[in-house]
DNA sequence: GTCTATATAGGGATAGAC
DNA sequence: GTCTATCCCTATATAGAC
């Protein structure tokens, strides 16, 4: 977007832009595009409030980039992997460790984006607004040709995509409750969704088998 | 809390307080605890804001009566089930049809409660402090004694409730998303969620089966 | 491009009349 | 118990110097 600079800046290093970027990605998933003060982002960058608003016009249009950087990291990952030539087995066991992976180095992703979907329909429907379906066609494709053959049951690619994300997906979003209610505190968790690595592909497949 | 009136109010029906709660209710589970507005749940309620005061001292104290209340409608739901008698096939097929049927009633009830247990983890460990916790050990109980059997594979009760959940909820946390993504708008969602109840117990159960 | 200082509004909370 | 009027702080946003 704008030329680095070669001059080293006071705080962290990384040109203004991108580090109030980062700061304002982390401010947003702990505390939320409401609960996100532009000062707590500024402070993480090392910069001074005005500079936010001399980048991102306003608060909402930092919080679109943030949006949109997090879909982007999350979206394509699955995305590739549905729409490649893949054996439908294959698929389920890769889109399994990509996810885990991915989030359990992100975890606050899941949470966030979900909230930001709810408390902000109009954001999701103004960045859909065309592009960006997942590719089920050839998914589907593999599910028709496994059922002819009673290799499988028969499912719409859509419930089955569904399926394996829930799966995937709100164990992390529902982190604060699950350490709670599970009392999988502190690494506990860690060792749950590694559990889950062991086991969730081959439990989907088999929930699918006649 | 307070003696009900006998006097009917200007606005709508029953007693103030109950009134401002369930005014409460909406409102935050729409906006979310931060986006929420005291004036807004004012005007819902048919009341002045300063009434809200009267009643719940503070937005926080409101907050807090909501997400309690909100609670407190999901948990013992799912906890009566999965601590009962039942056998374990029944409960997963008691646990489909409570869950589908209590939230496609309460749609936003899933969304808001992650959302604030992301955003603010201190509430979920104040409240959860002691008591709570699912009854798990009947049901390990009797995923062990299965496991036994080899009539299905040896699984955590942890594990299982969180998988059936998982696949029970993410559906409407995720809501917003899947209607732009998979194109449910409108009552394409009702029909998504009426195809898995048709299906999903009997996909847990399978997945679990040596 | 980055800072300090300030304008402006919005919203939670309270005082006090009825 | 319920209202009107108001306080006051906080947070976004802008002006303008460097």
């Amino acid at each position: 977007m704008v030329d680095k600079q070669e001059i080293v800046e006071g705080e962290a290093d990384g040109a203004a832009e991108e580090r109030i970027l980062a700061a304002a990605h982390a401010v947003f998933l702990k505390r939320g595009t409401y609960g996100a003060r532009m000062q707590e982002i500024a402070d993480e960058a090392g910069v001074n409030k005005a500079l936010l608003h001399y980048y991102f016009r306003s608060k909402e249009r930092l919080a679109e980039a943030v949006f949109q950087h997090a879909i982007g990291q999350i979206m394509p990952r699955v995305f590739g992997i549905v729409g490649s030539d893949l054996a439908l087995e294959a698929k389920v066991h890769a889109v399994v460790e990509a996810e885990l992976e991915f989030f359990s180095a992100h975890p606050y992703l899941p949470g966030y984006v979900l909230a930001e979907a709810n408390f902000n329909p109009e954001r999701i429907q103004k960045m859909f607004a065309r592009g960006g379906a997942p590719p089920l066609g050839k998914l589907q494709e593999q599910l028709d040709e496994a059922a002819a053959t009673s290799t499988m049951r028969p499912m719409r690619a859509q419930q089955f995509l569904v399926n394996l994300v829930s799966l995937l997906v709100f164990p992390f979003a529902a982190r604060p409750l699950l350490d709670v209610l599970l009392g999988t505190g502190g690494d506990g968790f860690r060792d749950f969704i590694e559990e889950r690595r062991g086991y969730l592909a081959e439990f989907v497949l088999r929930g699918m088998r006649p």
